[in-house]
DNA sequence: CATATTATATAGACCGGTTGTCATATTTGC
DNA sequence: GCAAATATGACAACCGGTCTATATAATATG
């Protein structure tokens, strides 16, 4: 007996949940695509659809944090790092014929009727990405107001770059951009290191 | 006779879009709504459901990128404008109680089987929009090629924040994140003005 | 003014797809 | 060989988009 079918259905979900989001994922689609048959899906996820995208979604999230937190960690500069994500990115979207991108944005932007807790993974999501970004650029020297906008920015930047990149089917402005960003967070990361004894600490701009 | 059955629909369906993409929209949500009988809706559009949505997304683009362009032309720098626009779609996100963000964006990412001419509509909306942003940087003393990418990466950081925001239902990361945009904006051609002579114009950022 | 003709609007039937449920079969571990 | 765990596919109830037949308003025509 196939003790892996859970984890089948959760992966085949993942994939076509960040093709289509969530209205656009039926279970047939899943069932078909995963070679499983219906009533195994409700024995797995009680819960129906919403358990399975869920986890599914979590599952997709869970590698995509890795491999940020990886990247930050070896990258020589934080914005090395951004860029070197972007890059990946753009490989995987390409490769996948401009199917796979981001996995959370096509379910906040469709699934507004989804359950409260496909909602809130989501929210997760852009917690740990963010601050993942965020840690990262404090530590290189920025504020912790300055991290935070920064970081922020950062992650919309790239959700946008994936969404431009998808519409168009092209991945070179993306990457076009992606060297852009390098530098900007690289530089407002040196600006700031630059005059530490600077008064206010308000609303000023991280990117000079 | 109501003469604006038309209209109606087109407006509703243009709401419930932007509200829950294409998969997410249902005939019947639009028909309830907008107070329209079910055959109405193929008397006006013979194509049904997809031309309702060429129809409906071309004209919420139109009205975007009319008011983009009026804030460009306004305002005291492009970077001032940018600030500007995001904080009208800030207010507009509150407003809404958050179902109101970009027009296209759920549209692209979870229609992937919709009508190839969906998809050629909102490409042209991004056509317009990074085109807006692109000219008025150009104009404001930046190099062709630095201008290109500035704008995508404004129109694209557009979209995350809207994604983001709608993500937490809060506007202030964006808010943030604009001001910050404004300031960025602004000086990548104040820089780029400083050096006129400079000799490559190659990949060099446009964001010092 | 009466009638014919066209343009617009409406109601509802249709078929396929979607989710969720069930009774039953099969495997697995002991 | 037995009990628990898992697998299976048929089924019901519902919702989706599309179409056809009919009703009503607008306009033209004699």
């Amino acid at each position: 007996m196939r003790s892996n079918t859970r984890e089948w259905m959760i992966s085949t979900a993942a994939r076509l949940l960040q093709q289509r989001g969530y209205h656009g994922t039926s279970l047939n689609d899943i069932l078909t695509e995963s070679r499983a048959p219906r009533g195994s899906l409700y024995f797995h996820f009680p819960g129906g659809k919403d358990e399975l995208v869920v986890e599914a979604t979590r599952a997709t999230i869970g590698q995509t944090t890795s491999l940020l937190a990886d990247l930050l960690a070896r990258a020589e500069t934080p914005g090395r790092a951004v860029r070197e994500f972007v890059e990946g990115a753009a490989e995987m979207l390409r490769r996948s014929n401009f199917a796979l991108g981001c996995p959370v944005a096509p379910i906040i932007l469709d699934g507004a009727d989804a359950s409260e807790e496909i909602k809130q993974v989501c929210r997760e999501a852009f917690d740990a990405w963010i601050g993942l970004y965020r840690k990262a650029f404090a530590e290189a020297g920025l504020s912790p107001e300055g991290a935070e906008t920064l970081a922020c920015s950062v992650e919309a930047t790239i959700e946008g770059l994936l969404l431009i990149a998808k519409a168009y089917r092209d991945v070179t402005p993306m990457l076009r951009s992606a060297v852009e960003l390098e530098a900007s967070v690289d530089a407002a990361i040196a600006a700031q290191a630059g005059d530490r004894a600077e008064p206010d600490g308000a609303a000023r701009p991280a990117q000079p």
